[in-house]
DNA sequence: TGAAATGTTGGGGCG
DNA sequence: ACGCCCCAACATTTC
């Protein structure tokens, strides 16, 4: 036995099984304490006290310690600086390592880089492992030895270095974590008030049981994963794991695994974007300039023209655009968003309004349950076609043309859209043309009941043409 | 993981 | 019967 007492330390891979760190901790320690940071460096700048986040991730916590202390421990709640508090912690109970999952975002990097150091300074070690991806920001290169910038050869070399890593035993011995009556000192408030924080209500349930609900549940429609994922409406269209891979309270090698198990069309579709999460943790990791900047960084240059009006407009659903109106009621009320709808506010945020990418980033980081910084960032460079392998920027979307391949009835836009529920499904994609006999028929008089469009999308696209094309 | 503009074709109405 | 126009419908190119 290596150690006599070690800590595990959970930051995104909220779940007992399959995990690296936790495997390793428990084989290599006589004894394991889990510990989680409520991180003072990110929790003072969340803006609202009502921040799902916090609840998530303290209903994962909750669970998870519900699940250790039937083994007899109970999971330690720390609030404070990562590195004091982890420190502090190892020296109080004496212990001799510190396990963690790696992490890719420049601040973790950061945070994890000063706590080996200090650990390391007081003859602690530190091990950090792979839990996150399948494959890390240097593991997959092309034949130059450089970072891949493309995502299909990136996916080919992907697909085909894909090997037993996946089936390694993961499991911990659970035995091992520490006992409780060691731990009392140590057990803090669960009270998120505590924090400052309030409960939230969430439109779905975390946690590592209810990730493995939700996936057992989706099995039966990830045939038909390719024919239904773009349709916002269809029940189970898309697995809505997001959150469950961001919490960690799913591992990325069980979903890999399980696309595997159950082939079809339907999965090598779903594992495809299982492959662009992937290539984005692997972006950020590589090139950590995306965070502020544009990955192409000529268009650094670009001074996006778009006002704070239409931002807040587009923030509010007030545009006048039903699709884009439902798709931003939607998320604002759950914190969730469907992909299809993701793309679509971001092509119109930046190609229709003309506002800059990170604005809508910004957004999209404050309100996501799933928010993930390399997937958000990659996802908004790509739609705004500043991106690492994103669409050319002449490729702008109609949202009328979107909203009605994507929403053929209209039935998302009535569900967000209430005020437009009596139109057509010809015309609630595009009410405006309604004369004030058909408005008045509806209970729906536009510019009242309903805004009027803020601009007009042929114009816009001609000037956001113009934008790019000299860069 | 588009859409608009432009080009081509072919059928039908009509003088 | 024939040429002409109109305009879907489809194809190509351009952004």
């Amino acid at each position: 036995m290596r150690f006599q007492r070690s800590i595990f330390w959970l930051r995104r891979d909220l779940r007992l099984e399959d995990n690296v760190a936790l495997s390793a901790a428990t084989r290599f320690s006589k004894e394991v304490v889990l510990v989680f940071v409520f991180d003072t460096n990110i929790l003072d700048r969340l803006k609202d006290k009502n921040d799902r986040r916090m609840t998530a991730i303290h209903n994962s916590l909750l669970e998870l310690d519900q699940k250790v202390r039937k083994k007899g421990s109970a999971l330690v709640l720390l609030h404070g600086d990562p590195k004091k508090e982890i420190l502090g912690f190892a020296k109080r109970i004496k212990a001799s390592a510190v396990f963690v999952n790696r992490d890719y975002e420049p601040y973790a990097k950061k945070r994890d880089k000063a706590v080996r150091t200090a650990c390391n300074k007081l003859g602690i070690a530190f091990h950090d492992y792979k839990d996150q991806v399948i494959f890390e920001g240097n593991e997959l290169l092309t034949q130059s030895g450089a970072a891949y910038k493309v995502f299909t050869p990136y996916k080919n070399k992907w697909l085909m270095e894909l090997n037993a890593c996946l089936y390694q035993d993961h499991r911990s011995k659970l035995k091992r974590l520490a006992p409780l009556k060691q731990l009392d000192r140590e057990i803090v408030d669960w009270s998120l008030k505590k924090l400052g924080f309030d409960y939230a209500d969430l439109c779905l349930k975390v946690g590592e049981s209810a990730a493995k609900k939700q996936l057992k549940f989706f099995l039966p429609d990830l045939p038909d994963y390719d024919k239904n994922r773009n349709y916002p409406v269809v029940p189970n269209g898309t697995s809505r794991l997001s959150v469950h891979l961001r919490y960690g309270t799913l591992s990325i090698r069980s979903l890999v695994r399980f696309a595997l198990a159950n082939p079809s069309l339907g999965a090598k579709t779903w594992l495809s974007e299982l492959i662009w999460r992937d290539f984005y943790q692997m972006i950020l990791d590589q090139f950590p300039h995306v965070v502020k900047g544009c990955f192409k960084e000529k268009y650094d240059a670009i001074k996006w023209p778009g006002t704070q009006k239409h931002f807040m407009l587009w923030c509010q659903g007030m545009t006048g655009f039903p699709i884009i109106d439902a798709a931003m009621r939607c998320f604002n009320k759950t914190g969730w968003m469907h992909n299809r709808l993701r793309m679509i506010v971001a092509s119109f945020l930046t190609k229709d309004l003309l506002v800059d990418w990170r604005k809508g980033e910004g957004w999209f980081a404050r309100n996501l349950l799933d928010f993930d910084l390399a997937a958000n960032n990659g996802g908004w460079q790509w739609c705004a076609s500043t991106g690492c392998d994103a669409q050319p920027y002449f490729r702008i979307f109609n949202p009328i043309t979107q909203s009605e391949k994507f929403d053929p009835e209209g039935s998302f836009i009535k569900n967000f859209l209430p005020e437009l529920k009596n139109f057509s499904k010809k015309q609630i994609h595009w009410p405006h043309v309604a004369n004030q006999e058909t408005q008045e028929k509806v209970d729906c008089i536009l510019g009242k009941d309903y805004p009027k469009p803020i601009v007009i999308h042929s114009e816009q696209r001609i000037k956001f043409l113009n934008l790019f094309k000299s860069f």
